[in-house]
DNA sequence: GGCATTTACTTGGCCGTGCAAGCAATTGCC
DNA sequence: GGCAATTGCTTGCACGGCCAAGTAAATGCC
């Protein structure tokens, strides 16, 4: 048999691939791709940031950060400001339309949570939850 | 506080993240990129296959495996054939560079699920196996 | 003050991955 | 046989991600 195939990381690959097609999938709508809805959350949650300061929240390379946020702009949903205060540093925050996706991605996820998790009760997701984040401190 | 973050999804997002650069450390040395060592594993258990059958065996789309598989052939570790049956296929075989590589990817892929499993007990990787494939058949 | 170091970001290059469009060979069917 | 539909693959394009190298501003320290 193809002991491989049955590795706990071969089935973290398929889920994270499945996984990213899906959200893909719900966000198509809005206009994000997968990934930068993680960056708008974090600019809804905690208003206008530094790059360093997203860089750090998503542990993403920096220039993983600033394309994303260079295309963000371009759709037209962030704004880039050079700082005052640090004239190295920018300034993200989110348009007017940046701000009018909030709902709908929200929604978005939701249905992602509830897509990935359906059919697994109570205690499931707990165990699920938890064993990830065991994973997730041996990787790190 | 930021519901988002807690989420499922994102402990899913943030372990492949590090799954993947995991990975792709292990497997510096054999020259290989993650993603590739899954084609090539398949080449080693099931002998020359045309891109089609690893296509369906690795659930990616055709033009993924046609640029992984054109990589790995500019790297020397796989050869390409026109099928002689079907002269629209085309057979790919590892060469003995890809072949050398078996013992030290099968060694690295194990360091993974070791790395990946560290400190959960047997019951805790059974049940963590289950709840992925449970999410899996969700998001397929 | 002045220079070395650190920080904040950019850009180029590369890989995985998907979609859309297109080409060529094969198959299906009348 | 002959033409339509399907199959196998390729290419262009766009994204997320990373690393390495580079620029410019801010900091640290003598």
């Amino acid at each position: 048999m193809h002991a491989d195939i049955d590795t706990t990381s071969h089935a973290i690959v398929r889920v994270a691939r499945s996984h990213r097609a899906a959200a893909e999938r719900l966000l198509r709508s809005s206009g994000l791709h997968a990934g930068q809805e993680l960056l708008m959350m974090h600019l809804w949650d905690n208003g206008p940031q530094p790059q360093s300061a997203l860089i750090e929240l998503l542990g993403l390379d920096a220039s993983t950060v600033t394309r994303a946020v260079q295309r963000l702009e371009q759709s037209g949903f962030v704004r880039r400001v050079r700082s005052e205060t640090d004239r190295r540093a920018v300034i993200v925050q989110p348009t007017a339309a940046g701000q009018a996706l909030r709902d709908q991605v929200s929604q978005a996820w939701k249905e992602l949570e509830d897509l990935t998790l359906a059919g697994l009760t109570e205690p499931d997701r707990a165990e699920l939850a938890r064993l990830l984040a065991l994973v997730e401190r041996n990787l790190t």
